[in-house]
DNA sequence: GTCAGTAATGTTATACTATAACAGATTTGT
DNA sequence: ACAAATCTGTTATAGTATAACATTACTGAC
């Protein structure tokens, strides 16, 4: 881990510290709404409570939200913040997710902004299939 | 009705080709629901029969889903069809998208399903920012 | 300290996206 | 023609997200 970057959940409100201990407990993904009903427990009693929490988390790079599944999960790495590329991999049949962020997909995503004259300001790369232990099962 | 008569020569149902038709009229993604309001007056009532022409149309390859803002768009390349990995690259500021789909991102996407054991169903990328226009003004 | 201004949070209501379940129509093989 | 399978239409509902406003909490000047 590299101190320098990483920062604690220390400095979130009430119902980030709350979302994102959920979402660093579980290594799947989960609906704004999962959350929501895991939450009602302990103060968290509509949507929008959930999906504040969770525009501010995204922001810091703490939290990803998976566009082909509507969901969202703790960031993987502690480096997010600052890399900001992330490629998310995920098993269609037993659900598992990986995330995947180093040189290549960074450069990747680099070279697409730059090929179609962009400022890149957010990117999504997802990739569906079978992991290899469902291909072979 | 005379059904052949709409089908003429194409194998698309009538409304898939109704949606068909207004996707590739209109050059950037539309929602389900923009859809359907287009189409009432020629006999589309109902979500559901969007969605369905639209599966249909996708698992052709003749139709995009933009994971990430919800909406549909017609297939820019006629080889969508075979090679079936495009980028996407969305300006949020004039909503302007382009498609682009060319070797260098057929073969991120076969390296990265190598790299993690995939065997690859789907894959999305999206790339969202500002275009050179957007930039500058 | 207190009080106005600002920011954060709570709450209700509603909009937007998508699918389940069943009914009716059409096509297809025999 | 007719049953089985498939496609299409319709109603109802599930799932995802935000607008609008009320309330509370924080901040800094005085």
């Amino acid at each position: 881990m590299n101190i320098e970057f990483y920062q604690g959940n220390s400095d979130l409100s009430v119902n980030q510290k709350l979302v994102m201990d959920l979402l660093e407990s579980q290594k799947r993904p989960l609906s704004a709404y999962m959350i929501l009903d895991e939450l009602r427990d302990v103060g968290i009693r509509a949507p929008l409570q959930v999906y504040r929490a969770l525009e501010k988390l995204i922001s810091m790079g703490k939290v990803h939200r998976v566009e082909s599944i509507s969901a969202f999960i703790a960031c993987s790495h502690m480096s997010c913040e600052k890399l900001g590329v992330t490629a998310f991999v995920i098993c269609d049949r037993c659900e598992n997710i990986e995330e995947v962020s180093d040189q290549s997909i960074s450069s990747f995503i680099t070279d697409l902004a730059i090929k179609t004259k962009m400022k890149a300001a957010k990117s999504n790369i997802e990739l569906h299939g079978l992991c290899n232990t469902c291909q072979t099962s």
